[in-house]
DNA sequence: ATGAAAGCGCTAACAA
DNA sequence: TTGTTAGCGCTTTCAT
């Protein structure tokens, strides 16, 4: 039904090799001639089909784009931005939800394998050897995780951390907890790494507790044992957590920020929506995208061993969920010394 | 470099036509054979080429999914289920975002047209002939809007207006108003028609307002005119809009539902986490999605003229932001008579 | 039950 | 500058 080359030649009188050059090496092909064949492909509704190309070609101009879950909110901006930033490019992207499951993603990527040029990992749960095994499949992106010899794109978090911390202990807080995120996030390793180092280095006492899933719900779960810590500054693993962090203390009738100030991570448009407005680390994570998107397509072609690891940077925005910790108590949190690390954490 | 049915074939002593019939049509080709080119192909790590099948039989297994913004988060939840639905029948699914612009729609569904079985349209922002024009070209289901001869799966909004308008009467409040959603909305028209006559049956005063933008600066806008208007009541075109309003009248230290109730539309995941929590009309987003992946898929080989068009139920959700009207004010708004509409629409 | 051959829509040498 | 030919990976008659 739909018109093919060979309509196109056949109604203009040339060879459908000539129609192919038309658009796709324009410059090799009489002007005259072109214009015609422009115009019966107009008047028929001729569109190239990509499917056909990509066979001979190689190419399919598709890229693959795998999240862990296209409902938490960290993710439809990343989405939009890379399907953008492919769309200017001239590639489409197929978008598939891994529900926070290793083994779904893998059978995803091997089943997209096929019909794209390269796929972006975003937040990956697979183990680093299984990205590494796919890798050498198809052309592969990580954002939000660093895999040896694998290109990515990742924030910097442990900077975010480390201001989030200084700025809670400038406030005069010096009992905080760390609200962890879920076992085998890379940025939830980072992040505790460098909050534990920064707690040390700038001596305050600090609880981590975790792992935890990355949800409001277990946000507002933790409160109790945020409260047992007698900690007066909390920073969480994301927004989500840390909005079930404000849901779970208003709840119990303590007021944010001034009781506890309240940290989290993210940025995400739920931030700024809820209150009192959420202080957090923002991620640049439109930029992630559309950067992963670039350096997917720059890996065509390119000698691969160009393994492109690139760090975006975050940035502390101060909103009205924290202010200035208890004053005059010059009295340490029973039970933790001074400058002390408390963890409840198994990972 | 990767295994194509040729290697196979080579690798287990068959003929290509036999690899073929042992992953498209199992049946017709001997038990012991069949093991053999199975065995073969998993140890090549060999995956049919879908393009390439394509080709030949037809289908794609694909299907395009095309929203107005994908960073709205009424989206994500539909797309989240429509996804989930498409691979459960083996199908993959191309997303993309027109930034609300009907020209890139319809660009993008052209451009998508070759690579699909056929393609979901969620809250379209092309003229009904265009979508009419697309639906021959290829199969198209519509979400959120009506278009003669064309399936589509919408919402009961009318229903669910009136729902909240009858609880805002209910609760004591006679004075409404109806923010408008974006020129062109199927779903605000209905909600505007369904309000009217609400109004009009239960006997209040309505005050239209609108067109506006769906989005949470738009209702935050829209307070000014909320005021002027008197209106103690007032329900949004969607949650988003809702949520500013909540934000505007915070800031002009306009209690929450004390002196002003507020209810929204659509029960994104934000509309209980906002404070006071929202009080909405809630539509099955992602019951949406799955069916209209189904009436999508059932399309093919089935009778066109079978024009599904189906009507899901929404449901009024009662939480923190309505709550009982002026008491004792026996004294009708002035300027308006009871029962009276004053619109202040263009549309 | 299997093989042979043709062809889906297109591009890419190679000739002319 | 254009036409000829071969073939991308696969399915599908038609024979055998």
């Amino acid at each position: 039904m739909p018109a093919t080359i060979r309509d196109v030649a056949k109604a203009s009188g040339v060879h459908v090799s000539t129609v192919s050059r038309t658009f796709s090496s324009p410059h090799l092909v009489n002007q005259e001639t072109r214009n015609r064949v422009l115009a019966v492909a107009e008047n028929l509704g001729y569109r190239p089909n990509r499917a056909a190309r990509a066979l001979i070609t190689g190419r399919t101009h598709n890229i693959g784009l795998i999240v862990a879950d296209i409902a938490n909110p960290f993710f439809p901006p990343l989405i939009k931005a890379a399907e953008s930033q492919a769309r200017d490019r001239d590639y489409h992207v197929f978008v598939a939800d891994t529900n926070e499951d290793s083994v779904t993603e893998e059978k995803l990527v091997q089943a997209l394998a096929k019909q794209v040029d390269g796929v972006l990992l975003c937040s990956p749960r697979m183990s680093n050897d299984l990205i590494e095994r796919v890798g050498r499949d198809v052309p592969v992106v990580v954002v939000n995780r660093l895999v040896e010899s694998i290109p990515a794109v990742v924030m910097d978090v442990a900077q975010g951390a480390r201001t989030a911390i200084e700025h809670l202990a400038g406030l005069g807080h010096s009992d905080l907890a760390l609200l962890g995120g879920p076992r085998g996030s890379w940025t939830n390793r980072e992040i505790r790494r460098s909050v534990i180092a920064t707690a040390r280095a700038v001596g305050v006492n600090l609880t981590v507790l975790g792992p935890n899933q990355p949800t409001e719900i277990a946000g507002a779960a933790a409160v109790d044992a945020i409260c047992r810590s007698n900690a007066t500054g909390i920073l969480a693993y994301n927004d989500l957590m840390a909005i079930g962090v404000l849901e779970g203390l208003h709840n119990r009738g303590i007021r944010v920020p001034e009781e506890i100030s309240v940290v989290g991570v993210d940025d995400i448009a739920l931030s700024r929506l809820v209150r009192p407005k959420l202080t957090t680390v923002a991620t640049p994570t439109a930029a992630a995208g559309r950067t992963a998107v670039d350096m997917l397509l720059a890996q065509r072609g390119e000698d691969r061993r160009t393994t492109a690891q690139v760090t975006l940077h975050t940035e502390l925005v101060v909103r009205d969920s924290t202010g200035p910790g208890p004053r005059a108590t010059g009295v340490p949190a029973s039970g933790t010394a001074r400058g002390q690390v408390a963890s409840y954490a198994k990972e």
